[in-house]
DNA sequence: TCTATATATTCGCTTATCCGGATATATGGA
DNA sequence: TCCATATATCCGGATAAGCGAATATATAGA
């Protein structure tokens, strides 16, 4: 992964609330993520398979549920990117993220 | 200036050079830029512009040529981002680097 | 096997982005 | 004023990205 190809990543809002959701709550369902963000499943689920495509995430099958999650071996210098989006972006997502709480236990 | 308009600005391997040419050298002439981008200069001239309009780099004028650098008035997130990249964008761009190495001072 | 639920993919469409030659504008010096 | 240099903008065309309904696939349970 290169810095503009994460950058690429990061810079939809869809995605970003996606990865901020997974940031603070860890692994989740895409149901729950289509909960939060109040969009389309086939949405969704393009934009996860994209940022599966980038190596930002991981997924893992569990029955009828796949959990997505930060992908454990991003690059050192990704993660610290995303950390420091997340303070301004948690300001900006704040319904996305009270949402999240309410289904992400 | 918001997360994702950061990462916009940051998706462009065009604009992320001449961001990381800016940040290791600090203010540098539209022609040194060109020079070491070795692009048309209308092509480094709309990626600058876009970079003015989102508030990273600003501009001085000073006879024919005109100077851009970072904004000073970046936020400090937007910043430490761009600080995360320079590590693995000095590899990728390590000519673009000594070319302006050779021309900017 | 049949049905319901969860997720992924396909498809046509719209919009955004990037490119660079050509041209316009601005400045300095002859 | 005229010319050379530096920079910005315009323009048409190509490519990429995003959307979401519809459809396909996978799994669990009856």
């Amino acid at each position: 992964m290169s810095p503009v190809e994460l950058c690429k990543c990061l810079a939809d809002d869809t995605r970003l609330r996606l990865v901020v959701l997974m940031r603070r709550y860890g692994e989740l369902c895409v149901c729950d993520l289509v909960d939060a963000l109040q969009l389309p499943q086939s949405t969704v689920s393009r934009h996860l398979s994209q940022l599966r495509g980038c190596g930002l995430v991981s997924d893992r099958r569990e029955g009828q549920w796949v959990h997505y999650q930060l992908a454990a071996q991003m690059p050192e210098w990704a993660l610290a990117v995303i950390d420091e989006l997340m303070q301004p972006a948690t300001k900006l997502y704040r319904a996305e993220l009270k949402r999240g709480a309410a289904c992400c236990q």
